[in-house]
DNA sequence: ATACCTCTGTAACCAATGTTACTGCGAAGG
DNA sequence: CCTTCGCAGTAACATTGGTTACAGAGGTAT
């Protein structure tokens, strides 16, 4: 655990720092699907990823999906934050999009923190700062793109993130994602396969050339 | 502008950062419509809110616009914040909705007073997490609702905001800040009218009973 | 092999929203 | 008074996206 936290915050946080996140902080390793929150859930801890990815899901009363933004390695949650501030009930869902490590802080510690370091004031700034510009971005990809190019958008990200070219999802998978339905995806799908951007499998689907 | 800013400001900040407020920032009153910010801009100062209402904006390469949400009195720009700790240029536009008195502080200060007062650092992550929770709100609105929905809500929150059951916007005001068009607005508030929630009239329109 | 189940392809249809075009009204200014 | 201009009403049409329904493909369990 030391290690894999000195490799990916050892540049940013103190030493001193590092030490007291090693000392309160819980280490956690799940599967790819394992479910760190749901909606309505009270926050218990504040998440530092190491390796993996997570997805960050909104949803609303009548169960529609909508992936709002990816968790990566050296990422934490501000929603997470801006939930422990106000001691509220978490807005978002966030399941394992791989598999990952990270680590668990009590969110007591938060506070503490904020005062004591700088470097830990910095982390927490930047990554709400971070947060902020990813979901205007969102927004903006829902405002103001079609569906057509929502899926393109989708099916990058998506590659980037698990840094492969293989997407593993059926057609369901990614209509929930982009809060959109089966057929319309797999209709939109069979386009970008005739333009030979990618190529469809049964269960997963090849991007050549998006 | 020492009266105004403790009246406002007085309960959540500590005399002596009330006396340094008052010492870096210049007190500035603005006219509906003022524009205070364009995208791209680079960023100056970081405004404390006294009175009146702000509307900000976004808008892609087309020049489409959307309106994210509005700050009122006790508000800042989170915004403003996440592109200060960057040195980045706004990604929004900012427009005086109602006349406004604001006290703008140098960005320097930003980060000196983060470590120096603990009000103030929790004035900046109360505001990221108030600005966060309504940039989810809006996203709701524009992935889960109709339009009809969204034009009911937008006339709600601008009466809010402006305690004004009279809404000074043409069709085509409206039209820009929920990113649709004239025709498609009219013929919606048309439907509102005959449903007897709202009383249309040139250049404004009154709430009835929404 | 057979039965079953999930995923995908496709067509036909519908609803919501956006677009174009034209009308008339009313305020403002010459 | 008459002209002009911006705003609102409305119809006709196009496009996008969502829905329903059904067929076939491929994998899995018995």
């Amino acid at each position: 655990m030391i290690q894999d936290l000195k490799e990916e915050y050892g540049d940013i946080f103190e030493e001193e720092l590092i030490n007291e996140i090693v000392q309160v902080g819980t280490f956690k390793e799940v599967q790819e699907g394992y479910k760190f929150m749901e909606i309505g859930d009270y926050i218990r801890g504040m998440p530092l990823l190491i390796s993996g990815v997570i997805k960050i899901l909104r949803e609303d009363e009548d169960g529609d999906e909508l992936l709002l933004y990816y968790l990566e390695k050296g990422d934490t949650c501000s929603m997470t934050m801006a939930c422990c501030m106000g001691d509220k009930k978490s807005e978002i869902r966030a399941i394992a999009e791989t598999d990952a490590k990270l680590i668990m802080v009590p969110i007591q510690k938060m506070e503490e923190w904020t005062g004591k370091y700088k470097s830990w004031r910095n982390f927490v700034f930047n990554s709400y700062h971070v947060r902020l510009n990813e979901l205007l971005s969102t927004l903006d990809n829902i405002a103001f793109q079609k569906m057509d190019e929502r899926l393109i958008g989708y099916l990058k990200e998506k590659a980037r993130v698990t840094k492969d070219n293989i997407i593993h999802s059926t057609h369901q998978d990614i209509a929930y994602d982009l809060h959109s339905s089966r057929v319309v995806i797999s209709r939109l799908l069979k386009k970008l396969e005739e333009m030979g951007k990618i190529k469809l499998h049964r269960n997963y689907l090849e991007i050549l050339d998006l």
